[in-house]
DNA sequence: ATAATTTATGTTATGTTATAACATTACAAT
DNA sequence: ATTGTAATGTTATAACATAACATAAATTAT
């Protein structure tokens, strides 16, 4: 993600703490904690570093299944994105915005950035429908390198 | 995949050899029947599904990095591409035809089909290109149901 | 022919990613 | 108080993938 600026980054936060308050979302402690670690960091990060950030910053081990678990959670409800290319998972900018993003992902910095746009979610949808099928997600991930990396 | 002919099936596996052949590419006797594994099952494979099945042919156990090994060089050479949502490997039916396919996978069934149709790969080179991005691979798996599955 | 090199495979162990299964806690509803 | 429900804790293991090193088979150079 080229890096968001700090009101960007607390107006998303605060969205979906909105989010979660008129939908009755228990954002509870450990969801919070794993969104923000996930939200602040420009680059997809993997579950088991989000393992040891949480047992750091809780000064205890916390173990798989309380990282999955509230990963589901902010799956679920679009405030992050699974990179299934790369098993790490990345903060969502405009959550419930749609219900999926596409991604740009550079292989030499690791930096991703959102390519959602309409043209591309249309001609997605129009090969779904020529093919008779209904789409319930899509995983559209594009591997190569940013404008920085294939300047260098 | 929309189970394939056996002429068809007979053709691509022959494609495969003949650009083995020419292009001096070892295709082994393993390489060859993970090859053989993938191509003819009309669902996408997993790993250790070929593994059991490769053990069972050889009347022999084989090991991961056996199985492995054999699907990089067949992916390496376009012969089969991995499903990143769902750890799986489907065989191509028109390899080296273009570097990449795109899948819809139907969740229900398990069947899946590729859409890699013009409009959509230039689509994806155009929104690529927008974001001053360099492509070097995609992934576009599309989940949802296929006609048979939605209307059940 | 034979030695050197390269390519592929065998084997053991381990690393990485993800979930099953069951116990416990916290808090709300009856 | 009791029951229900949602979330978390805990232990263990399943599922997916690779590192590292040994061996064998095929190519190539001498
Ligand atoms: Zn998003
Ligand atoms: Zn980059
Ligand atoms: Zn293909
Ligand atoms: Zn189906």
């Amino acid at each position: 993600m080229k890096s968001k600026s700090t009101s960007e980054l607390k107006a998303t936060i605060h969205k979906v703490e909105e989010i979660c308050k008129s939908n009755k979302l228990g954002l509870t402690e450990i969801r919070r904690q794993v969104f923000e670690i996930i939200i602040k960091n420009n680059k997809p990060v993997k579950a088991y570093e989000i393992l040891d950030k949480i047992s750091n910053i809780n000064n205890k081990p916390s173990h798989p299944p309380t990282v999955y678990r509230a990963i589901d959670f902010l799956i679920e409800n679009g405030f992050v994105h699974k990179l299934n290319s790369i098993n790490s998972f990345v903060g969502c900018f405009h959550p419930k915005a749609h219900k999926e993003c596409y991604f740009l992902i550079c292989k030499k910095c690791n930096i991703y950035q959102e390519c959602c746009d309409d043209s591309l979610k249309d001609r997605i949808s129009k090969t779904a429908i020529h093919n008779n099928f209904v789409i319930s997600n899509t995983t559209l991930e594009i591997e190569g390198h940013c404008l920085d990396c294939s300047q260098k």
